[in-house]
DNA sequence: GTTGAATTGATATATGTCAACAATTAAGTT
DNA sequence: AACTTAATTGTTGACATATATCAATTCAAC
């Protein structure tokens, strides 16, 4: 019950001061804002109508920690927005090992699979936290793609940065030790994710550990290693980087 | 002389008998059908009138074997299309090292880097065999991807396509042993890039491990080995694959 | 013959595997 | 609420191994 009024208080729009039970229908409080996060806003490109047509429908579900969102190999044709929690996008390889490509939060929105090309899904999400999202069909998108040319654009601008990043971890994950990769991923939490300094991690070491391409032993070595360098602290979950520069050193590394 | 003769030959255009010499102006027959490969044709989508424009002004280059085409992290409002030749795209990362993520040859199509994200590109292509190929402006390109929204989905679907290749690539290399990664870049090599089965590799052994990401000596120990175990055959540059089951079963691998 | 590439061998090392144990969290049961 | 048991997660150590490194030849091309 108590949780129930917290949810709600959580889901207050960032762009205007009430507080709806159904958000999901307010346009200019919710979707829109959903992406109002500077360039990377996706729907600010649309029409007001555009953005009616496009929630129209939109399914708003709440999963528990480990459930799928999206399931890997499987032909989806929702997109994804996140409005609350954490999720993890990861890619199921070869012998049951995992490869956490992406971890999603709030405004981020996931085109998972190959839009425009049978939409087979190339990952799986799975809730980190209880994660509240919106699914869109990818039907009324690949529509409004036609229709409006900033939008597609800015669809477009998406994927380049997606690939880009990808290229980037591929460099990261392939040609870096294990101290270099550990160091990006806990960059990469600071300041991508939870921008905060002490950070609190809701993910296991085995997260840690697919995310940097190495076993869970090794990622807990590391991080001691990391930990009697006095390059972070660690106290249970929560943990504070204290020599950001000494972490970047390592991270261009040798 | 005669090299230039042959050259010419080779140039001629897939969709019609004539040999021109300003083929690069003949619409019908050269760039339109540079793209003409089923599905992947990009331009397909496009009225003569918008190829005219986009062909207009385009520069016509060769490349010797080993220079670069485009260069990672500068700034190149390029795209390239491959006419004849052979090349390879790939990531200059840390300490030196090289990663070959993608060949790419007659017909291909290489949006580089960021379109619509400023342009820098994120790898650098340079020729290995004696590279014929068109620069288009890619201010051309990005016009035409407002314009036409047959041919933004084309584009959209190109990098959807890429983004899908890019997290393969992720999976092979990070989490198979080398055996499983030669056993794919062969596999590549015959049957999407020279689709014969003795196959010719004007590509060194260190751009073979660049591929498979490892270095040339352990490339070749494990040629070697698939030699031994009767997988395949090697005189030279020719290598032929006698037993692409084998191959098969060795990526998919343990 | 000289230069760069390919091959082979001996050795070093980064990283994974396996096993034991501690610490935490979850689930009942009283 | 408090206690017990089970189950999951985290940690540490000893060891195995995949892969890189280094050095020495051999081979091929100009």
């Amino acid at each position: 019950m108590r949780e129930e009024l917290n949810v709600k208080a959580d889901l207050k729009c960032v762009g205007c001061v009430k507080l709806h039970d159904d958000c999901e229908k307010t346009l200019d409080c919710c979707c829109k804002n959903c992406f109002k996060d500077g360039e990377l806003n996706l729907l600010k490109s649309l029409e007001n109508s555009e953005l009616e047509s496009l929630v129209e429908g939109k399914q708003q579900i709440i999963y528990k920690p480990g459930e799928n969102i999206i399931k890997q190999n499987i032909s989806s044709t929702y997109v994804v927005c996140i409005r609350k929690g954490l999720a993890k996008v990861y890619v199921e390889g070869v012998k049951g090992k995992s490869l956490i490509v992406r971890l999603v939060g709030q405004h981020d929105f996931i085109s998972g699979g190959d839009l425009f090309n049978g939409n087979v899904q190339q990952f799986t999400i799975s809730a980190v936290t209880e994660v509240h999202c919106c699914l869109i069909s990818s039907n009324k998108l690949t529509q409004l793609f036609i229709q409006n040319n900033r939008f597609a654009v800015e669809l477009l601008r998406n994927h380049a940065r997606q690939n880009t990043n990808l290229l980037n971890k591929l460099v990261v994950l392939t040609q870096k030790y294990m101290p270099g990769r550990v160091a990006d991923t806990l960059l990469y939490l600071k300041n991508n994710i939870f921008r905060t300094n002490p950070f609190s991690v809701p993910l296991t070491r085995q997260d840690l550990a697919d995310m940097s391409n190495m076993t869970k032993e090794s990622l807990v070595r590391i991080l001691q290693q990391f930990k009697t360098s006095g390059l972070i602290k660690i106290r249970g979950n929560s943990i504070e980087i204290t020599n950001e520069n000494g972490l970047q050193e390592i991270s261009k590394n040798g």
